[in-house]
DNA sequence: CTGAAAGCGCTTACAG
DNA sequence: CTGAAAGCGCTTACAG
């Protein structure tokens, strides 16, 4: 077991203290040449490497992100984790990532194991209005910031994108093909995308002097099977909508569940939108329009802000924006090809 | 800041020792109640949180899996990384994931920079043949276990499916249908799925007389590019095959593109099947006939035998059987419904 | 049942 | 340029 190895054997080994070995390790100018070459012989020898959890404990600093995201299989999410890993790691952190399913308990959960690991700094996209745990820790000593989602009231910088230009779009791109009925299935009101996206849809079609009563508005969870429940409902009722919207990308999955079981065509039957747009959308039947959040400038930003705030530098909220992009699924006619997931994804 | 309270201020505030407050913390036995209480209180009060690295340190165990996976982004992985958090958590494990995104120099800083954090335990699906860092790990002291893929003439235990079987009946089924010019969008070769569902697929069409020329074999990397580019390849082929089954989801997502950047439409102009199903397959244009493997048993398999592993038992290899999911994208007729995605996953 | 003390593997003033 | 020593926050024999 070559790991095993500690620095008080390569230092041994090097006929030299602890101390010179530590310092040849971290770069410390002050080291001999000589002394350099022997503890570096040394450590390759005995295939020596510094125990990280150690250093921590002394530095205080474990150089190491938090990301607690609420659900990773949502593609979405799995693409903004990713996008966080990559720029951390170019930044020199580490990250690991909490998965709360959407439920707070495991968000809370992760938080806690997190916090006790003595991270370095938290991203979290808040699953709920905020748990007692998560409030202390916003107010706690460990630096945090927000991404995608956030919790109102608390001083934690906000990274998101804003989707309401977008939703306007939409709506526009909803009317011009004569819908008139149109229902939302929205994320939890305790998440700000929750309430926010529904917000935005009723705001957007009142320009168009159309409400959204209660009964089209489906209460979902951000989870396909919510997405596949209230879509049913719609689909029971009395005058069902034109128009289902989904605020998430999962949630359209649950809905195109419905309609299929149903034996039911999209959109000649009944049009689906989503919010956030992912790879398969262009090649689902039909394609999908959804709204795209620019997701990997998003990870990018929400760690340097973190990465600003851990250094000493003042962090900085910061909202892009979103863009509709339109493919098959409200109704409009097939002409162009739109562009495939490679290219998209490459804009 | 409740956090920075450490056991000699619970200790103060409680009027004993740290080492009671350690005892209460660990639930050792000999406490007395009174002690007990006025601990508790004290940790209350302090919001004390033990700092986990202090104690990883002295302990020399962190409760922490690595898993070092090929990509998140891919819709398998992520499915296996949330599986096997799930199983960690229930043992009591914390998990942190290293993204190699198919890059072998990735995979080696992940393992690194895991090994340096001395987890309990490393999960890996190798991205390739074994780097001398990866073939150190495992013959290191480090607990390991392969998952999905995995290095031969290692003493590791591995965790994966076969699907050598399923492809079989891939094979057959494609046979039935008529097809005879069938090709395959490889994995590479230093990769065991990569090699072995070549392998396969050759032995199954062998036993229809059937021979898988160099020409119909394209070499990809498990992402979409690749699918699109062999894909592209295929369709310049003086005789372009009937037939192309996609070693994993995301080249059958690329070839979607390639295919459809042409105009073509499958299962009319050419015929699909993907290795690896994911829920996107039932609602894909059209939908997608795929190979499905047992990925929440997988992961859940791969950390029990860790864990069995790192406490000390014998810990077994495991292999399941992987199965076809046939839908329509290989040219069968459209008649019963397919199940949906959510009936898919709850069985 | 309890506490003083050693020690896990590092880093870093401090003194030379 | 170098080393002895202190100390990060815990746990755990050891002695009482």
């Amino acid at each position: 077991m070559p790991s095993s190895a500690s620095i008080k054997d390569v230092a041994a080994a090097a006929g030299v203290s602890v101390a010179t070995v530590s310092r040849v390790l971290n770069d410390h100018p002050s080291v001999s040449p000589d002394a350099r070459a022997r503890v570096m012989a040394a450590v390759d020898s005995l295939g020596y490497r510094p125990n990280a959890v150690a250093r921590s404990l002394r530095t205080d600093q474990t150089r190491t992100l938090g990301l607690v995201i609420s659900d990773v299989l949502n593609p979405y999410f799995t693409e903004l984790a990713r996008s966080v890993e990559e720029e951390a790691r170019a930044l020199g952190y580490s990250v690991i990532i909490g998965n709360a399913d959407e439920r707070p308990d495991l968000q809370d959960h992760h938080v806690r194991t997190l916090l006790d690991r003595r991270i370095d700094g938290l991203l979290v996209s808040p699953t709920d209005g905020g748990s007692p745990l998560m409030l202390d820790a916003a107010r706690g000593g460990t630096p945090m910031v927000f991404v995608d989602r956030w919790i109102p009231g608390v001083d934690v910088p906000v990274v998101r994108s804003d989707g309401r230009a977008a939703i306007r779009d939409l709506v526009a791109h909803l009317h011009r093909l004569g819908h008139r009925r149109l229902a939302i299935i929205a994320g939890p009101a305790a998440t700000t995308t929750g309430s926010e996206r529904v917000t935005a849809f009723r705001e957007a079609l009142a320009s168009y002097a159309i409400e959204l009563p209660d009964f089209y508005i489906g209460q979902g969870d951000f989870q396909a099977g919510s997405g596949r429940r209230v879509t049913d409902g719609f689909l029971d009722l009395p005058e069902p909508p034109e128009v289902v919207f989904a605020a998430d990308n999962l949630m359209a999955l649950g809905a195109l569940d419905a309609i299929r079981a149903r034996g039911l065509r999209v959109p000649d039957d009944i049009a689906l939108a989503a919010f956030d747009d992912i790879p398969w959308f262009v090649h689902t039947d039909p394609p999908v329009t959804a709204i795209a959040q620019p997701t990997t400038e998003l990870g990018r930003a929400a760690v340097r802000a973190l990465v600003d705030r851990i250094e000493g530098r003042p962090p900085a909220s910061v909202t892009l924006p979103a863009h509709l992009v339109v493919r098959h699924s409200c109704g409009e006619p097939r002409s162009a090809q739109p562009p495939t997931s490679m290219e998209r994804r490459a804009q």
